[in-house]
DNA sequence: GTTCCTGCAAAATTTTTGCATCAGT
DNA sequence: ACTGATGCAAAAATTTTGCAGGAAC
């Protein structure tokens, strides 16, 4: 079956979660640090550094690029975010669920738009292959490329 | 020379492959152009741009980086390529064989080393999805992520 | 009070672009 | 010849790093 996103799995959730681990794993919870899991706990679709950065600075909560960038990094590290290479612009990051419930992502190669979808039957391949390999899975990625509806509708004459 | 059919697997054919369809498409066989394309076709594995410009600088034939990465990005429009990010470093490039057939990726994290692996029961899913979703699928990547052998053994000894 | 973290700015990387010149058809 | 392709070098875009000061524990 397909589902569009699960969206309503509990983001709210995953900032406690991000906290927790960050805790246990001695680092600090410190004002930016958490301002950078907040947003992204905010948005479950996926976000770029640069967009993390500048909609703290929206919010007058200004946090320096690098700050971001640590804290995507230690974040990752620490398996409690996904990245995502579109091929098209920057690295985008977002929550990885502590129940191990993931969703893969169409981009669209003509608009760049990016939106998730689920599916067992992918997940079920991916798992049988990864017993089968000489080689220690500890996760994977789908990406599935083409165009979205929008962009099929309007040829390719217009812009998304 | 290969035959025909043998032709569409080879990487000698897909030299041969990928000139023709340049040519067809309206575009020059430069020298430096058909450079790029022999060392992708030479090494059946992924290339970053900046690897095909050191091997051909090393070969005595210079290419500008520029012109390494115009090549790319014509001959990925032209579907002769596939691009692979893995989130390490620069992005990949491959040949992108005319039959369709097509691998994906085993990205080590520990050591970066990717190898490829090919997998009729994905490959049957990935289709079935594709045949249900409200996009247009024009190719897919599976990239999984762990550690190889090699670092697995190397973990064990030292705490990864 | 330590120690880790932040912000700034500079540097390192990767990729793109402008433009005069050159080469393939 | 015509037109596209190249090479250089400068710029853009993304990410990393050094270091002095500041905040969390």
């Amino acid at each position: 079956m397909v589902t569009q996103a699960a969206a309503a799995t509990d983001m709210e959730g995953w900032v406690e979660h991000a906290a927790e681990a960050l805790r246990r794993a001695g680092h600090r919870s410190s004002a930016p640090r958490m301002a950078v899991v907040e947003t992204l706990g905010r948005h479950d679709c996926v976000l770029t550094a640069r967009e993390i950065a500048d909609r703290l600075r929206s919010e007058g909560r200004d946090v320096g690029v690098a700050t971001v960038y640590r804290a995507l990094e230690l974040l990752e590290g620490l398996g409690l975010l996904h990245r995502l290479e579109t091929g098209e612009g920057p690295t985008r990051y977002e929550p990885a669920h502590p129940t191990g419930e993931h969703h893969h992502h169409l981009v669209c190669e003509r608009c760049g738009r990016v939106s998730p979808f689920e599916d067992q039957g992918v997940e079920r391949s991916l798992g049988k292959l990864a017993r089968r390999l000489d080689f220690r899975v500890e996760g994977h990625d789908v990406v599935l490329r083409g165009k979205c509806v929008a962009c099929v509708a309007a040829g390719a004459a217009t812009r998304c």
